[in-house]
DNA sequence: GGCGCAAATGCTACTATGTTGCAAAACCAC
DNA sequence: GTGGTTTTGCAACATAGTAGCATTTGCGCC
């Protein structure tokens, strides 16, 4: 049970960043990777209220801001003024998104490259290209 | 003074949806056409109460929106939960965003296209993309 | 296993941004 | 100018995120 050498890829992660090994952090870890798209600080909190994990709405700002600045997780603005998260299963977080205009879900485009070949005006400089794809998922857009 | 032929820029884009021509609705695409940068709902407002043109939260909230809508402004999601509102000068808004992630601003590049050749994943149907270029603007990144 | 202490948590209160409902005022077609 | 529709102003509300601080927890060390 206490097997040191046999951890779960959530704690892989938390681990190889040098980071305390709390229940949040795991757990919250645990919804990322288990989820299809981007998720919002509720969602993630619903699925941990769910799963019976008892937490503070504030330290689970908290723990995602962690997961950010750690380079686990990413963030996104989203259109309803809600940030969504996501851990990008393989690799950095160097991939598009998909944003579904009318269901509002957010996904990963893993592997899909933005492949920016802009010539920025003098003076700026670039520090990486965010890619967000609009449009409707299969799922909304099943009759069109 | 009442020279029916002589409409401002500001003017013109709303007579050109056919919206009713209001005080609030002039003054801050006046404000829009002006700016460098996108502006959020509070910077706008700073502006319109700078010119002594008295105006309420919400209703500077609706105009915004209406411009929105009717296609004349375009509106982005920012980092830090504010939307930022910006006007095309020139044709419609199909165009690359710089955000300094230093200073927070936004700014239009303008005839820069995403040329994005990307394949979706079966089943989603793209309708536009959204090009955002992070880093550092001219300001910001002059020491280094 | 237990100690000590920095890091993380849980509370409460607070801020910032945007929304809703409704009565009063402003546009503008006539 | 008048009338009817659109827009405005106000007050109340909603949502997402932040700050301060006392308490608890993880974990390096013995
Ligand atoms: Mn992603
Ligand atoms: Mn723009
Ligand atoms: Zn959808
Ligand atoms: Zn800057």
């Amino acid at each position: 049970m206490s097997d040191h050498t046999s951890l779960s890829p959530a704690e892989s992660l938390i681990a190889a960043r040098g980071g305390r090994m709390t229940r949040t952090r795991v757990a919250v870890l645990d919804v990322l990777l288990a989820a299809e798209q981007s998720l919002t600080h509720d969602e993630i909190g619903a699925a941990l209220a769910e799963q019976g994990i008892k937490h503070d709405r504030v330290t689970l700002y908290r723990t995602l801001d962690w997961l950010v600045e750690s380079g686990v997780a990413h963030k996104m603005a989203g259109e309803d003024r809600a940030r969504r998260f996501g851990v990008a299963t393989s690799g950095p977080h160097e991939h598009a998104h998909f944003h579904c205009d009318r269901c509002g879900k957010v996904v990963c485009l893993e592997g899909l490259q933005p492949a920016v070949a802009v010539n920025l005006p003098g003076g700026y400089q670039l520090d990486r290209a965010e890619l967000v794809l609009h449009g409707a998922c299969p799922t909304c857009g099943k009759g069109t």
